[in-house]
DNA sequence: CATGGCTGCCC
DNA sequence: ATTCTGC
DNA sequence: GCAGAATGGGCAGCCATG
């Protein structure tokens, strides 16, 4: 591959070689993405963006936008042919987010449905006569690493041709307990599935269906499809589930399963339109999803020390900042120790305040009350104080945070800074690594009370 | 034959 | 996954 | 609000290295 590359780059002018480079790594930046492309397309044959509703609508049923684009280039009228079938995945549906319970229900109009989210894979599940195959959030085929899914789906599901989402995670039949996401992406994808499904085998939880017995179920309401759903998963299967699915009215009784929700190991709850349609492709109020860390701001943040940070890529090259890498500091031993790069949450502003500061403080070898793994592009002096908010703690092979011989660390899961430069803390002033292991003792079972606060 | 670096994918 | 920014 | 492009932890798998 690489000698392809030398050969390619070496007969290339410069800007070629820019392309040549961005094109095999995908990060071609050309501010292009898939819905330009569906307007030019339409734009191409009627001047305008009138056929670009028929086309997503084509694109969402076949994901294949080049297959679009070359039937459609051809001859629009033979877009007529793309109709949803098994086996040809489906753009899947997807959630907005919402800070709380009242505004989901004023969103959905005083009521609506209200899911339990929980945290595994997505999967997308096509069968049809003996055939199986399953797809994941982003339509690529993960079949092979699913056999027990695979098997309960031809074997016990009361239907001969279905197209049905679910999602699947580790579980516990004895406990009922919820393994946690780190659990489930152990499966194994291509050696040893078989051993791995058998020791920890998944439990697909569905939630919604799309397609049945010929027919694209995807305009019926969604309480109609969940019927359908109801009609086709068995009620004493190991492996196949439905949603945990409750009718609510009222923001207190959102309130009431969300906390519920979290207090078994969930990731939060899905509030759904009794009305809506499946919006294929799509981040619509339809769904709407809540998580804890989209309300706990003010309880559950982090304050890091900024032990270095990163030379920004792409759009951030010309801040020549990147993101941080944040610590929390252990008073015993007087050290910051890694606990998470921080990449997301700086506006254009604070990425130029904060390169400024920190390009000032750089040092050519860690400070010697910084104990990390991960490098960062530069080191500086321990000084400056952020404040991040996450979802979650997990216990991390490279951080470390919490980390004694070779049992491993703590890290934050989708870290990302809130506010500013905290110019009031010290870097001693940081949360610190008892706190960090006192919170991942209690995450799950915090419960949250409809003031926001912790109890 | 063990392992570190890298990739692609999950969230 | 989350977040920010231009339109 | 859409579209696009930044960025996170961490897993299995592959391959070169030693």
């Amino acid at each position: 591959k690489i000698s392809l590359l030398i050969d390619l780059l070496a007969n290339a002018t410069p800007i070629e070689a820019r392309y040549i480079a961005r094109l095999p790594i995908g990060r071609l930046r050309l501010g292009v993405g898939d819905p330009t492309v569906l307007d030019a397309l339409s734009l191409m044959h009627k001047g305008d963006k009138s056929d670009r509703e028929l086309l997503e609508s084509k694109y969402n049923l076949c994901s294949d936008l080049g297959l679009i684009a070359k039937v459609y280039a051809q001859d629009p009228s033979s877009l007529s042919k793309f109709t949803m079938v098994p086996f040809t995945p489906v753009r899947p549906a997807l959630a907005e987010r919402l800070p709380s319970a009242d505004e989901i229900l004023e969103k959905m109009g005083g009521k609506c449905i209200a899911e339990a989210k929980y945290d595994g894979f997505r999967l997308q599940i096509h069968l049809k006569g003996n055939r199986v195959e399953i797809f994941s959030r982003r339509l690529e085929r993960m079949t092979e690493m699913l056999p027990e899914v695979v098997d309960a789906v031809r074997n016990e599901l009361d239907c001969d041709e279905v197209i049905f989402e679910g999602e699947a995670l580790a579980y516990n039949e004895a406990t009922g307990e919820f393994y946690p996401f780190q659990q489930t992406i152990q499966r194994k994808r291509k050696h040893g599935v078989e051993e791995k499904s058998a020791e920890m085998p998944l439990k697909l939880f569905a939630f919604d269906i799309l397609y049945i017995n010929g027919e694209d179920v995807t305009h019926k309401p969604f309480t109609q499809r969940r019927k359908l759903l109801e009609s086709i998963i068995p009620k004493d299967s190991k492996t196949l589930s439905l949603s945990e699915s409750y009718l609510v009215k009222s923001s207190q009784e959102i309130e009431a399963h969300f906390n519920d929700f979290i207090s078994r190991g969930l990731e939060g709850l899905m509030a759904k339109d009794l009305n809506a349609p499946y919006i294929a492709g799509a981040r619509k109020f339809a769904w709407v999803k809540l998580k804890r860390s989209y309300r706990n701001e003010l309880s559950d943040t982090i304050d890091l020390v900024i032990i270095g940070y990163f030379a920004g890529r792409g759009a951030r090259a010309k801040f020549k900042f990147g993101g941080v890498l944040g610590a929390v500091y252990d008073p015993h031993t007087d050290m910051f120790y890694s606990i998470a790069k921080v990449g997301s949450g700086f506006s254009e502003e604070q990425m130029s305040e904060l390169e400024k500061l920190l390009s000032a403080i750089k040092t050519k070898k860690p400070n010697a009350r910084i104990n990390s793994i991960m490098e960062p592009t530069y080191w500086v002096e321990p000084k400056y104080v952020i404040t991040v908010t996450a979802d979650e703690i997990t216990r991390s092979p490279v951080h470390t945070c919490g980390k004694t011989g070779n049992s491993p660390g703590y890290a934050l899961r989708f870290p990302r800074m809130i506010g500013d430069l905290r110019t009031d803390k010290r870097p001693e002033d940081a949360t610190t690594v008892d706190e960090i292991i006192e919170m991942y003792k209690m995450q799950k079972r915090t419960e949250v009370s409809s003031e926001g606060e912790e109890v």
